[in-house]
DNA sequence: GTCTATACGCGGATAGAC
DNA sequence: GTCTATCCGCGTATAGAC
């Protein structure tokens, strides 16, 4: 691996450890091994090495989304299949968190990343609902929109009860109740 | 209002938008208008401060959420009318930001009122849940626990949502649609 | 490309006068 | 109780040699 590509894989650490704040460029350096010269010559400063580690972490989101959304089965499964998938849940969610970060939201180049990667979620998911309900698996009267949304928020929201309790459990618990919730099928 | 309480709640403000690690001293002494003497007079130090504002919080957090919940009505109203309060989406939850944050986990003092706030929060909700379920107007095959987990997941998570967007409208569409979710009453 | 040197203000706190 | 002075290392960079 290179070294620019070293600071930016660091970078992402940092930043799903602690934010764009506190995620100083000597913590980079040291990390990563490279020096202070190194590093403002690959990138021209703290903002550029996050923009890129964003962008990055964003495209594998999606990409790892995207796999588990166009797999095989039925919208139910691959909604279920989604939302089981293995995740680190005590490290929180790398694009969630950057949610949290003032200086994140606050500029266009550090928040559009985030702001498409949730867009395109819930646009995906929406769709998978929809076509769960024209095919009968689930309810009829469902909201596509309104149900993508709390689906993600619950998984979004299940990292922030299992960090609260600083236990991994209430991460499942939340998914068994939102599945639990999607999957009574009988007409309203 | 005393200087020691200006200073804690100029602390729970900049806790709110900026997270422990991006609060300091200094900024705190600035917007509060009490001097460096007044503060370490009154305070031990940066933790002491933060301990005493997330307290105050999570304190007044659950008071609010303990009105809205033992009050008049059915489970299923008093549910409804906890996750439609007015709610301030785009700053975000007090508590649930500080559950990003690495030092506040970290640490026993600062991270024990967030765990307790959203413990008690589950419990609160999961006996309602079961009290609705008892009376008919939830699904007979409903586990209380997982449902209030997913619940208050949906509540956390749509205020990523909203942050992400840098709009509240998801956050109100994350609660319009696990509210359609629980409202199907009929049985599996 | 990478290194070392240098800069300057902030973060977090202590000391002691008033 | 509050103020000013002082401390020391970190955060965030720039300059210039190799």
């Amino acid at each position: 691996m290179s070294t620019r590509d070293r600071l930016v894989e660091t970078t992402r650490e940092l930043l799903w450890e602690r934010g764009y704040v506190g995620t100083s460029p000597r913590a980079i350096q040291q990390r990563s091994g490279a020096g202070q010269g190194s590093m403002y010559h690959h990138f021209a400063g703290k903002g550029e090495l996050a923009r890129a580690a964003i962008e990055r972490g964003a495209a594998e989101l999606r990409a790892a989304a995207e796999a588990q959304l166009s797999g095989a089965g039925t919208a139910s499964e691959r909604i279920t299949g989604y939302l089981r998938r293995e995740r680190d849940v005590l490290r929180g969610c790398p694009m969630g968190r950057l949610t949290q970060d003032p200086e994140v939201v606050a500029s266009a180049e550090l928040g559009a990343p985030v702001r498409e990667t949730f867009a395109w979620l819930r646009e995906r998911l929406a769709a998978l609902i929809a076509e769960g309900v024209a095919g009968g698996e689930f309810a009829a009267g469902l909201d596509p929109d309104a149900t993508a949304a709390a689906v993600v928020a619950t998984v979004q929201g299940g990292y922030v009860l299992a960090r609260a309790a600083g236990d991994p459990a209430p991460f499942g618990q939340a998914i068994d109740g939102i599945l639990g919730l999607l999957e009574r099928k009988d007409a309203r």
